[in-house]
RNA sequence: GGAGAGGUGUCUGAGUGGUUGAAAGAGCCGGUCUCGAAAACCGGUAUCCACUUUCUGUGGAUCCAGGGUUCGAAUCCCUGCCUCUCCGCCA
């Protein structure tokens, strides 16, 4: 959510963000309706002065045991004139908060303006991408032979997207949770293990709901809501809360599974374990003061990269186009990493900073000695999601003979070197 | 799941219809005192909104949330949420 004082000062400056982020542009009826609104707000207060006022002087009367009755009878007016427009103005707000909800967060300056992939630009490119002499095979193929991921009874036990893991391949799983926290703890994130359903307080504050409903498994009886993400929880940690600027920034990160419905995925994209509905991810989340969010976002970045680069995958960094980037954020980087057998790049991390715009919606705010509350910044990345870096794992350390060799620094973790 | 109690400011905790935005204490900040500290004493200590101003000021709202009663609600009524105690169940 922007600031609605913000849109009614700088109207062009948001229009022209909308635009680029290629969204619907209310901000004519948003102004309006924050004009009404205004309006009979100067209206009701200053009812509501005089109720104040009269029932003051109501009861000084009957403290004197006077008579009363004619100013009680004015004062019914009064109230009812209150209630009329605090009905009003009960109705505008609910509808300006509609279209409030609705304004997506203006990009910053240095976000390309585009709406195609091609729009998304390769910043930067790390590692070598393997060429070798034998015939390269794709994640699944290779996890099913070396029988350490089970598709079939994961279909049997849930159904498509929920894999089952099993030996090496769940012990690598482990492994790369726990090196992926380990060097995130090395990094200054304090780690936090929260809930896996969220109730719907939780989903609004971070933007999954109304909106995004779709993406969520719902539980209906509880009214809660299966994560999509760690953001959600780890986010709303500090929703409704004033935070001392003494703390910031507050970096967390944490290893939850993720859960998404997915609706009208199909194809190469769901192939093996490049889109699952259930999925291991570890988040980062950062707090941080307004001043600083931007090289807070560099340094999120490079916390990410680290782990590719330790793990010695080739990876690319995409600055994400403004049509590309999503509602909420300013700015977004991507980590693609490559996929070897299946010769393309794989998403596995999205690291963002929504400047204040989730803070606003979650109310999170820092304060100053002697100075006002202020909102935070926040930015979260993913370091990293699983699925993928598991695939590119299989796929650019495979032997000729199908077998893997593990990365040297997953070996204190898993316990063993090669797999096969 | 059953029975009961309760949700007040940073915290503890008064307050059952009319100067209660809210007693008191603690904490915190500033000051006096001190070589310095402690103690003592004095002062300050919420947030949001509107208007006006930009040194400020005026008004409105907020005692879990939402509705209701009333001229007037922290205080009475209803609904929801949450916490605690006892019982039941249980990794």
């Amino acid at each position: 959510m922007l600031d609605l004082k913000f849109i009614r000062e700088h109207p062009d400056l948001v229009k022209e963000g909308i635009k680029k982020k290629g969204d619907v542009d209310r901000i004519d009826d948003i102004l309006k309706l924050d004009e009404e609104r205004r309006l009979i707000i100067q209206k009701v207060e200053a009812l509501k002065n005089k109720r104040n006022v009269v029932s003051e002087q109501i009861a000084e009367i009957k403290k004197a045991k006077q008579d009363a009755s004619t100013l009680i009878s004015e004062m019914n007016s009064v109230k009812e004139q209150i209630k009329d427009l605090d009905e009003n103005l009960k109705k505008i707000e609910l509808e300006l908060n509609k279209l409030m909800l609705q304004v997506p967060n203006v990009p910053h300056p240095s976000v390309p303006v585009g709406n195609k992939p091609e729009d998304n630009q390769v910043i930067f490119s790390w590692g070598k991408i393997n060429e070798v002499d034998f015939d390269l095979k794709p994640h699944w193929e290779l996890a099913e032979k070396l029988d350490i991921i089970d598709f079939e009874r994961g279909v049997k036990l849930t159904g498509a997207g929920f894999p089952l893991y099993k030996s090496e391949g769940a012990k690598l799983q482990r492994a790369l949770i726990n090196f992926f926290l380990d060097e995130a703890k090395e990094a200054g994130y304090v780690e936090v293990q929260p809930p896996l359903m969220v109730n719907a307080s939780s989903a609004i504050g971070t933007g999954q709901l109304p909106d995004k409903e779709d993406l969520m498994y719902v539980i209906e009886r509880d009214e809660l809501y299966l994560v999509p993400t760690a953001e959600v929880p780890v986010t709303n940690i500090h929703r409704d809360e004033i935070l001392s600027e003494s703390d910031l920034p507050l970096k967390y990160c944490a290893y939850t599974p993720c859960f998404r419905r997915e609706a009208g995925s199909y194809g190469k994209d769901v192939r093996g374990l490049n889109r699952l509905h259930q999925f291991d991810k570890v988040e980062l989340v950062k707090f941080v003061h307004p001043a600083t969010s931007y090289n807070e976002l560099e340094s999120l970045r490079s916390d990410a990269e680290r782990l590719l680069q330790k793990l010695n995958l080739p990876y690319r960094v995409l600055l994400m186009c403004t049509g590309d980037m999503g509602f909420t954020q300013s700015k977004k980087y991507d980590l693609e990493v490559w996929s070897t057998g299946q010769k393309r790049w794989l998403e596995v991390s999205s690291i963002s900073n929504f400047e204040a715009f989730q803070a606003r919606r979650l109310n999170v705010r820092f304060k100053s000695e002697g100075s006002k509350p202020e909102y935070v910044h926040t930015l979260n990345g993913s370091g990293l999601a699983l699925p993928r870096v598991v695939a590119a794992i299989l796929e650019n350390y495979q032997t000729p003979e199908g077998k893997i060799i593990v990365p040297k620094v997953l070996h204190k973790y898993t316990g063993f070197e090669v797999i096969g």
